[in-house]
DNA sequence: GACAGGTGTAACTATATTATGACACCCGTA
DNA sequence: TACGGGTGTCATAATATAGTTACACCTGTC
């Protein structure tokens, strides 16, 4: 994991409104229009989020018919477990300097 | 620790250019004007940073007098493991939930 | 005194992130 | 057809973060 994707995962969890989103989902999956409500966010502010938290692999979604022949998009928690150190970074810096030189 | 805190100490770290610094405080401590020079950074910009890192326990600073008698400012590296998991956020926030209901 | 090298910060600009509001569109139902 | 409740995205505004430049001040040395 090179300083980029280390940065991006950790910013995308160092959100007060995005710990917020992943507290909400521990209850389990529930649909965008529904979670906007429980959060208190708009939808629009709602998918810029669940973005950042999608890209670096917090939750997952996925656009499903409901009885009522809707489409939800569900949006569930996916298990993740960070841990940094010096060592984490060091190794992230590592990485890109290499990669920056070739 | 509430959502505020640790919102705050993922986001010290959550930098490139602070990941940067803290691998180069692996090598052992330096003063300010020389790691600005390693890492190619202004003093100004470079306090910014130390500041935040500083804030959330990732370095310590200490001034002191060289044989010379000029001040130096040395930046060590404190040791520090940080772990995120959806119960380390879930705690948080519950806390800060609860102390704003107060 | 002029210089080299250090600390510390204020003012300002540039850029990225966060947030809002409006729009187009879809499906079932009264 | 007019709702109500969804999805998805586009400008735009507001705010926070990052970065630059310049300044004041200190110490030892040539």
């Amino acid at each position: 994991m090179n300083v980029e994707q280390l940065s991006a995962t950790l910013a995308a969890v160092a959100s007060p409104q995005r710990m917020l989103i992943l507290a909400e989902l521990q209850g389990g999956r529930v649909h965008v229009s529904e979670l906007a409500r429980r959060v208190g966010m708009s939808r629009a502010l709602l998918y810029m989020h669940l973005a950042k938290l999608e890209a670096s692999g917090f939750v997952t979604t996925s656009l499903e018919l409901s009885p009522e022949g809707t489409a939800l998009k569900h949006v569930a928690l996916a298990p993740f477990s960070v841990t940094v150190t010096i060592d984490t970074i060091a190794d992230a810096v590592a990485t890109t300097a290499t990669v920056n030189n070739q």
